[in-house]
DNA sequence: ATTTTTACCCTAGACTAGTAGGAAAATAAC
DNA sequence: GTTATTTTCCTACTAGTCTAGGGTAAAAAT
């Protein structure tokens, strides 16, 4: 099964990384010998939950590379109760949140992001995204932000979570943008001007100012808002 | 430590929902007296990951609940890189959808719910949700519901997804509430009158007519709006 | 330079924890 | 009342965890 390609995965890691099996184990709280017999003779079968989350930190990896189950909990047919089921509640994928772009901010081509936040976007929505269900590697397509300030208001709130959606870049039109900037991400609604070609780059609260007349290749567009979550009370 | 109290918490859920110890121990795909020697005897120790994941579903509550580890991530220092993670994946709870009112009309007094759908709920997002912290049944606390209309527009759109949390009857205020009508659900706002107690049905589109003066004992209240999630492109 | 020490990998075995099943008692359903 | 199911308790078996020890390579000491 999967049980012996998470074991060499791990060895893998552990290999490549010039750490040892029992450095590693102790670091987990186990003796000196846990990694060793669990990559060898396969001896706990799983990792237990615990152990896997400290090196799937450890390593910079995801938690499935090292054998979480996934996210698939189709739980039999009971019939409806009062108490709610959540039968069909498996399918969803996990959008990364961008980081701070006061950390990221040597580099100006790769986005980073926060290891330490998630936003759970469910699949079968009554109206799934189309780039979520067509997307092979989806987490390079999407990304979550929480906006700052009241730039966008009353489109977008401070504190409100967006939905970044990665775009061609020939397939910029009209619509609401997250883009670099020197303080992190901003949003915005862009225009695309189409005669000059232009991209002018609003507020939605007009106590900002807009910027009209901007050159494309100077604004670093990260994506489109495709979703907003708000909290209300 | 607090191994005992989530067995006594399993129990109490056990117990309250009707449920026995063995059908819920054959769910988990465990013997039949499995649950009963996790409650009775401690043994496991703690539950597996895979039956919390299962059981925590069921009955609608954050694994947590159920002695998942705290979102504590400070393990190691490994430096960020370019590939997103999920290491903090997995710290959610599934809120269930209502279910469409022309199913449920039955019975005015119980929530049905739609086994379909579920809204999973982030746990760790920047701003949590109090309720969702510190409530001993959230399964009763929590539905999620997909806006129909345009009563409520601008500030909740048709499509528009949105979490309602239950509240207490004493507790009621201005605010965004869902409503149990012969359609099913209906979000409105609702104003509670301080001298006469009698309540106001609003609908934020003025072109749909408020209702004034309603006697609270005729309005079934399902829960505020907490929370709302919008696609916006 | 050599020798000693340290740390690691690996293995076998002992000990502990987990899992399941069966019998008896209790409860629920008919 | 009888029958079926669940709960409770006990026990055997399996899996998990750890320790002790051997061998080796690298680092430290001389």
């Amino acid at each position: 099964m999967q049980e012996e390609a998470v074991r060499q995965r791990l060895d893998s890691l552990i290999r490549t990384s010039g750490v040892g099996y029992a450095a590693l184990s102790r670091k987990i709280g186990r003796n000196a010998a846990y990694l060793q017999q669990f990559i060898r003779r396969g001896v706990p079968r799983r990792l237990a939950e615990a152990d896997r989350h400290i090196l799937a930190c450890h390593f910079g990896v995801s938690e499935h590379l090292l054998g979480a189950p996934a996210v698939s909990a189709d739980a039999g047919s009971s019939p409806p109760t009062l108490q709610p089921q959540a039968s069909q509640a498996g399918r969803f994928i996990l959008v990364p949140y961008l980081a701070d772009g006061k950390d990221g901010g040597e580099s100006s081509e790769a986005l980073a992001f926060d290891p330490a936040l998630a936003l759970p976007m469910a699949l079968p929505m009554a109206h799934p995204l189309p780039a979520i269900t067509h997307c092979d590697t989806p987490s390079a397509r999407l990304a979550a932000w929480r906006v700052r300030g009241d730039g966008m208001a009353p489109t977008l709130n401070d504190g409100d979570t967006v939905l970044i959606q990665s775009h061609e870049p020939a397939s910029i039109g009209d619509g609401l943008y997250a883009i670099r900037s020197q303080t992190g991400v901003q949003v915005r609604r862009v225009s695309f001007h189409p005669v000059s070609g232009r991209l002018s780059i609003i507020s939605d609260n007009a106590a900002y100012p807009a910027c009209h007349d901007c050159d494309p290749e100077s604004i670093a567009l990260i994506g489109r808002i495709i979703w907003v979550g708000r909290r209300i009370a």
